[in-house]
Order: C-alpha cells, then structure tokens, then sequence
DNA sequence: TAGATTGTTAATCGATTAACAATC
DNA sequence: TAGATTGTTAATCGATTAACAATC
C-alpha cells in the first residue's frame, strides 16, 4: 500500500510524456505496452518509468506488462485531462494565430475558449471560429466564464500586465510565450515557452 | 583554478535563462547585478546562481556582484550565440508561419534562412522575405547552405521521416514542434516544444 | 573602514539506477 | 511450466543548499 501523496514535481511532468507515448501506441492498435518499450521510446530508463508510475497505482502486470487504454486512461484522470479545459489565449498575433487554430489541442484536455487583442484594428476580426475580443473586457469575461488556464502571446513589453490581469481575472495556470519570467502570487502555475532557450542550449553543444 | 570540462547539462540549460535576464537588466541600462537579484527575477536560489556560473569562470567581484554587459557577452560566447546561426524551418504551415516571421529570434543568435513544405500549393509562396522551397529539394538545399539547425513543423505523421532527411542533410540541431519523440544518431540533439506537455503538467496540480 | 557579495566547500537533499523477489 | 516483466528496495549518483572565508 503506497501513500500517493506529494508525487516530486520531476515525475509529474513526465506524465504527459508517457500519456503522449500510451496514445500513439494506441492509435497504432496496440493493446500491451512494457516500462521498456516506452524506455525506447521515449529516451529514459526502464526503471525510471517503471518508478514513476508506481507513484501513482499499480498499472501493469508482472510478465505482460501495461495495458495501453486502459493506463492511457488512468493517467488522463491523474493529470485531470479526462475532461476540457477552456483556454483564453491574450493575443491575436502570429503566435495567437497559430495557437488558436492548433489542431493538436484537441482530444488532449484543452481547447480554445476566447481570443483577445488590444488593437482595435484587430478586435472584431475573425480567427476560424473565433472573434478577436477586446482586452479591455477581459477580466470581465474571463472571470464571467470561469477560466482557470490561459495562454500569453503579446510581447515582452506587456506580457507582466496582461498576467497581473489574468490572474484577477481568476486564471490558475498560464503558458506564457513571451520571452520573460512572470512573477505571480502563490497559487498562480507559469510555464514557459521560449523556442531559443532550448536552441541555445543546444548551440552550446555545436562546435 | 577550476577544471571547465563538461559542465552538468543542466546547467547549461540554465545559461539561456541568465542571458536572457541579463540583456533585460541591460536593456533597462542596469551596469551590475547579483546572484540575488537575477535568483528573485527568475525564481531560483542565489547559491544556485553563483554555482553555476562559477563552472565557467569567476565574472564577478565580492561586494559589488556582476557586471552585466560583460557577464552578458561571457555568456553568449560560452553558449555560442555571439554568432548567427542560420535555421532551416521545415513547415510552412500555421506554427512555421509564426516561427518565420518570429522577431524574438534577432539579436539571439539565430535567423531563419529557408523554409520547406511539401504542398505543391504552398510551394512558391512567399511568408515575409522567403519563398517556400519544395521538400522535395531539402536535403540538398541544407546541406549546400552548410545548415546546422533546424525546426520541425510538420505534422506529427511526417516528422520522423523529415527529421533523417535533416540528418542526412548534415543538421545536427532539431527543435521538433510535432509532439512525437524522434529517433535520431548519437551527436544529433533534438529539443521539444509540445505546448500540451506543459498544461497538462499544469492541469495536475488544477482542481 | 564597514558592508556587501562573491566563489567554494561541505552537508543535505532528492532523483536515478540496479537488482531481484514476486507473480502473471 | 518457463519466460517475461512488474513493483520495490537498496545503492548510487548528482544536484541543490547552506555557510563562510576571501575580498572588493
């Protein structure tokens, strides 16, 4: 009997890693997976894999495995993507864009609720199924709607207000595609996406 | 007298995280900082900034702390990126739109050079200052250019096959946006950017 | 000088790996 | 049954933190 409480932050985000891995295999009919097909897979050990879901319930069976759906499905409810969540993406630029029409939200947890923009030129407009709403009204319509994730796109420069605002708003975890750390009462989750960090870590490695 | 050989990867995917934070206290005309004033800006302990950035050199001074322009140029030579590498984006759909017209690369040490799609009706096209080339002259084209980094924006069941063709091609640095793990030779790097990992790491710790 | 902050060492902490009994 | 693979323990490995002498 194993205690389940507190898993290390490390072996959380992994965890969608191997529900990325589960649902490619499942796509591709298979029924039974092991700790050391999904080492292959993914580049980690299987040990580490094997560990890692231990934390959280005992998934597999000795001498067969994993089952793909079914862990598939256990770890969707751990993470809290068996169900939607609405997403406000702040900013209707290239990113923005991009963001909004991603089809590979879909079926992962998450779909694009609302799009905002602070030019005028741009509120009203259209981006496939969304009108490009004025970030004026922002905190209104966020809060009215009950959203808890959103996605950062504007630059640098506003990045730190929008997320002030984000979070009156009663916004719980932000994505945040501008290139600066935010700072956000406890409580409030950042993650990051800066495409150069990681191309200049791997440029550390290239002679 | 430290040794400098083979830092702990880890850190040198911090390195970015201070440059990035040094050239915004430069941008604000700041002349020095501290280990404690970049550990409260990016949310770490000051020990773990002195730490690291003592594998590399001593670039401070006790009692003052560090001088920011020159910790900033120390930084980019050791991550390489006090030249311009030039990026091959492979894509040129919604996610390769925004990354070729992305201004955030500048100054950073990148630039995108070319951009490749497979669809005879995007083929010719122009995004910005460059025409989409046609995959099928890939491998030639990068190899010719002498490219060493690229970006993969394809759909997730074309990945793999375009990450060999980059191999081929002689790149050595893959930033893969399809959210699939790719097979790669050893002295190949590949980093990930699957805005879905990080919600749903976030999505765990939401109620 | 006095105050501040580095670079570094030693201590702590946590994560990964190896190994194997349990068992399907 | 024999072979395979889990879940778990103990050992290893590495990273972070705390503390402080050195010194600007």
């Amino acid at each position: 009997m194993t205690d389940f409480k507190n898993p290390p932050d490390v072996i959380v985000g992994r965890l969608p890693l191997y529900l990325r891995a589960l649902q490619q295999l499942a796509a591709q009919n298979c029924q039974v997976t092991s700790s050391q097909e999904l080492a292959e897979h993914l580049g980690l050990s299987a040990a580490q894999i094997r560990k890692d879901l231990s934390q959280f319930g005992e998934f597999g069976k000795q001498g067969t495995g994993y089952p793909v759906q079914a862990l598939s499905h256990r770890l969707k409810a751990i993470l809290h993507v068996d169900r939607v969540w609405d997403i406000a993406v702040i900013g209707a630029g290239d990113v923005g864009h991009a963001i909004a029409r991603y089809p590979g939200l879909a079926n992962r947890g998450f779909r694009v609720a609302m799009i905002f923009d602070n030019d005028p030129a741009k509120v009203g407009g259209q981006i496939g199924p969304y009108t490009i709403q004025d970030s004026a009204q922002m905190i209104a319509i966020i809060r009215q709607a009950g959203i808890r994730v959103a996605m950062i796109a504007v630059p640098e420069a506003h990045a730190q207000a929008v997320a002030d605002q984000l979070v009156e708003a009663g916004v719980r975890a932000i994505l945040n595609y501008a290139p600066i750390s935010l700072n956000v009462p406890p409580g409030v989750q950042v993650q990051y996406i800066d495409p150069v960090v990681p191309l200049q870590k791997m440029a550390y490695y290239l002679e």
